[in-house]
DNA sequence: CCGCTGTATGCTGTAGACAACGGGCAAGAA
DNA sequence: TTCTTGCCCGTTGTCTACAGCATACAGCGG
């Protein structure tokens, strides 16, 4: 199942086959998403999607189901792909219920980390501040996810891990703003849970963990207010778009 | 796949067209696993299952990835899909998380729900213990989920909901054959619960609750060990079952 | 007898095409 | 003008066909 890149030029032309066409997809999708070139709300029709990425229908519906699935897109049946617009409401209870599962995650992990896992908290959490002292935005955003994630391996159950990475996933539709707002504190905290992890103190773990995320919660909410107004970007269906840029 | 049967709802399910026959392909593999007619670990091959449910290849693979979200089929990228051969590790991690969401579920029912809300749950519940003094154990497991359910959406958190559910669809590779044994009891620990969410007693709810789902754990956990012979059914790829069973 | 290599076959991933459904739009009636 | 009705066409859901890869197996050499 190994994949040996690189031998065959010919066949690049489409792009390397090893990895299915649906991966793809799905990443330039993802990208395009969070990047905002497809608006939230707005129809996806899937011949377009593949005309524009140079392939058929099929592996854009596979990745539209995961989209789907991740929460980036809506799917009505019959009716087509939207990409989802996230509300406030969703927003907040969705950070609550990453407050849940990162809280035990951390709990768990005081529980059960062992040395080792320390260790690469500790690294981790290093290359984050570093990343924050040299303005490195999008480094620093990874780490924390990093850190987070981390924190849920070291629980030791993969089920945990599953759904927190869902989670995590959808969160970063709102994170990125925020994450250069409260970045200092933000490491300090994480140093802190690395040490009741350390000391195998589950319940101070938890504590930061809630308290910690409870405040990222709050950041977002007070952030997004003023990004409310364009969240209005109408979804025409794609007929009605069309019809209207030629006017 | 040995036995084909039940091809006889194809003809007629091809002519409504309103639901997708994916939907259809989706509920028919769900009951074949879940009645272990598709053995866990089992190869599941494309074209067999088109041919057997009577439509094409499409439906069966985007059922497939349906299958695949929640858990029922493992999809192993340019290999295939498999029944998900559920493990005691998994149960114990899915049945922790499940304790976690179901108990901040019924904490944040306490705070938010209303009288008819209230209302709700102790109906269910009633027609739960009628169904389990008539022997009906079907109908006294489903009652039972939508009694869980219920508190969740009495939440108010949507995203919480979404993940229980994901949880429960999962639980149930494992619940059913537990339901008898501890009947009458989760009843009346049902009924405590809807107290304490009548009371505002969100504490006190949260804590039922985690007790509740954690005897269920403890009930699995004892249940299960006998029947970890036949998990090992090997899961053979299709080509080798099919010359073996020529032998 | 065992290991290697070439060949055959079956499976997945992808492409391209078709039919049905449903919304949009225009023409006609009130 | 405004509402209704019918047609048009865009989009989805589905089907068939094909290419490539991986495995199983046979035949050969050690």
């Amino acid at each position: 199942m190994q994949s040996n890149e690189l031998p065959k030029e010919l066949a690049a032309r489409r792009i390397d086959r090893p990895v299915p066409l649906r991966e793809h997809v799905y990443q330039a999708m993802q990208e395009l998403i969070i990047s905002r070139r497809l608006a939230p709300g707005q129809h996806l029709v899937e011949s377009e999607l593949a005309q524009m990425l140079g392939v058929s229908r099929q592996p854009v519906r596979e990745a539209l189901q995961w989209l789907n699935n991740e929460g980036w897109v809506d799917l009505r049946p019959g009716y087509g792909a939207f990409v989802h617009a996230p509300t406030q409401e969703e927003a907040d209870q969705l950070l609550a219920v990453r407050r849940l599962l990162e809280s035990e995650s951390a709990r768990l992990a005081a529980l059960h980390a062992d040395a080792e896992g320390v260790a690469k908290l500790r690294d981790l959490n290093r290359q984050g501040v570093e990343a924050l002292e040299n303005d490195d935005v999008d480094t620093a955003v990874a780490l924390n996810a990093a850190v987070h994630r981390c924190v849920t391996e070291l629980s030791g159950n993969k089920v945990l891990l599953d759904f927190a990475t869902q989670v995590d996933r959808r969160v970063r539709w709102y994170y990125t703003p925020i994450a250069r707002q409260r970045g200092e504190q933000s490491w300090q905290e994480h140093a802190a849970l690395i040490d009741a992890i350390e000391n195998r103190d589950a319940d101070t773990a938890a504590r930061i963990m809630a308290e910690h995320t409870e405040r990222t919660r709050k950041s977002y909410l007070e952030q997004q207010v003023e990004d409310d107004a364009d969240q209005q970007l109408i979804a025409l269906p794609a007929r009605r778009r069309r019809k209207a840029s030629k006017a």
